[in-house]
DNA sequence: TATTGTTATACTCTATAACTATA
DNA sequence: TATAGTTATAGAGTATAACAATA
């Protein structure tokens, strides 16, 4: 792709450049996630707790599985958001080993203001692109997503 | 921008889904980047320890700057990469308060494996963009990262 | 007085291992 | 036997507060 006599970049440059903007892309957005999560006295992880459940209820294990932990790590998270008010343990009436995890009512307002916070925290950065650039991003973006 | 009678999605839809498709990218390039430090015995933290003074020899105060971490912690983690020889610490000549920070070889070493294996992990969501593509998407990341 | 760094302390996150209960 | 969760334990990451040394 590159001549030798090329006057540019040398090869790989590309793709060096895309790995490191999207690498410091993910620390901006890291520490974003992380201050609004401790506004309100909470982990990054835990701000993610309230995200995912907010969008489908399920079983410890399915929490394991989405945040890729380990699920002793899940039952002190959880243990920690109950007993702020956050969320609710059920058993799994289909399974006696079960248990299913769902927020209360002032979980779903902290999630939704967390959302909030996030698009407001993060406007300075999207609203640089315009429409249809932010549009072309986003397909990007889910293009790479799929292809993991 | 969207008018009443619209049959496309309601106005905003757009910038929600490119910030979720940006906080899911970020999760992403956390996972692989924190896996990779694992294989590696080391944090993502302690990974961007290494990578942060592979570009630039720096004082404490620096690495806590560009972490946006706390002078404590900084100090709890260069002891521990000190302990492991990644690193050494050496005094300021110019202020007697400071303290330098520098990898050693096998901290230099280790640097650019992890950097090398980053590059390899992230490739199959990287090579479904085409150059064009992947030049686009720098550049908007880029213009989004100058603007926070 | 202000700044640089360290130390003590406390809490969260995390995984591993051992355990209980259910399937 | 295998799976879902919990608990005990240990180490790392993190911030706050108190401190020493230097500016």
């Amino acid at each position: 792709m590159d001549s030798p006599d090329s006057l540019g970049p040398p090869a790989g440059v590309d793709q060096s450049e895309l790995i490191d903007a999207m690498v410091r892309t993910s620390f901006v957005i890291t520490a974003v996630l992380s201050k609004i999560a401790a506004e309100h006295e909470l982990s990054l992880t835990q701000l993610r707790v309230l995200a995912i459940l907010r969008d489908r209820q399920g079983a410890m294990s399915d929490l394991a599985t989405h945040l890729g932990l380990d699920k002793s790590t899940i039952s002190g998270l959880v243990d920690r958001a109950e007993k702020r008010g956050l969320l609710q343990r059920t058993p799994n009436p289909s399974d006696g080993r079960g248990v299913d995890v769902a927020l209360t009512e002032e979980g779903i307002e902290l999630a939704e203001l967390g959302g909030a916070e996030v698009a407001q925290a993060l406007l300075p950065m999207t609203s640089t692109l315009t429409l249809p650039e932010a549009r072309r991003v986003t397909i990007l973006l889910e293009r790479m997503l799929g292809a993991r």
